[in-house]
DNA sequence: GTCCATGTTCTTTA
DNA sequence: CTAAAGAACATGGA
């Protein structure tokens, strides 16, 4: 479900309802989503309050108002929610953890458990194994990093460590924006393609982040509200549909285990 | 019953 | 040794 547009979303739903906040309980349903699994994350959070919730690629992260800034972070994995509800309301299935305000409960529910909650600690950094954000990326640092792999450009793109923050629709629909074959092999972009490439992520990223982002499934905001800009996809799940641009049906393949949508005629750059 | 799914990580292969 | 490809994880919907 949540790449970077609806965890940014998410972020930006929660941040008013949740900054300045003093927590006054957590319960742990499974303990199994928290990481290091031994954290005892009521200890950690009762009593202090949410300093700032920001978002590094796909992660969601708190900040608490100690003096050591300590941290958290969680991540939706595939059908994560993070939505803020009525105080003492009930828990719907698969709730995993819940955060008491005075304000509401703070909820993760997440019915396949890809997600979860990382307990970072004092100074604790939600970097590790992160690339760059796209929306501030240079055409150049793209194009180096792009040119020291060999992977087909698709596979290179959903990398976390490549590009933080892509995932599977918004890749096939920033390389249809840049007529770029999802095939082609990374380090064979020519300039002009990692220029287009570069401005195309951060034109698709923007907009879905305007529409609230793509709601296929499970996605929705803290507010539990779903994004629209699944009506705004041009090759994600459009396979066999006519292209927006020139009516050739959108083709799907199997590329690294993940459906691929593009045109076959505006994306040629194959080799 | 089958196949498929917006993500990540571990294992296997080359 | 490293990079790349493949399998696995858990659940629900079509």
């Amino acid at each position: 479900m949540p790449e970077l547009p609806e965890v940014e979303t998410v972020v930006t739903s929660l941040r008013p309802k949740v900054v300045g906040r003093m927590i006054r309980a957590v319960h742990i349903r499974r303990t199994d989503v928290i990481d290091p699994p031994e954290t005892d994350l009521p200890k950690h959070l009762t009593g202090r309050a949410i300093r700032s919730i920001d978002r590094r690629g796909k992660r969601i992260i708190f900040t608490l108002d100690d003096e050591r800034a300590s941290r958290f972070f969680v991540h939706l994995g595939m059908t994560g929610r993070l939505t803020m509800n009525q105080p003492d309301s009930s828990a719907p299935p698969h709730t995993h953890v819940e955060i008491d305000f005075d304000t509401g409960r703070l909820r993760f529910t997440d019915p396949r458990r890809f997600g979860g909650l990382w307990w970072l600690g004092p100074d604790g950094c939600a970097d590790e194994g992160m690339g760059p954000e796209p929306l501030t990326l240079r055409s150049v640092e793209l194009g180096r990093r792009l040119a020291k792999t060999t992977r087909a450009v698709k596979s290179a793109l959903l990398d976390q460590s490549m590009l933080a923050g892509l995932g599977n629709i918004y890749v096939d629909e920033a390389l249809f924006a840049s007529a770029i074959h999802p095939l082609r092999p990374a380090h064979k972009l020519t300039g002009d393609q990692v220029a287009r490439l570069n401005r195309a992520i951060k034109t698709v990223l923007r907009r879905a982040i305007r529409s609230r982002g793509s709601s296929l499934r499970d996605y929705v905001d803290a507010d539990g509200v779903s994004g629209s800009f699944q009506n705004l996809h041009k090759v994600y799940d459009r396979a066999g549909k006519p292209c927006r641009k020139c009516k050739t049906p959108i083709e799907r393949i199997v590329l690294g285990g993940r459906s691929t949508h593009f045109c076959p005629k505006c994306q040629r750059t194959r080799s």
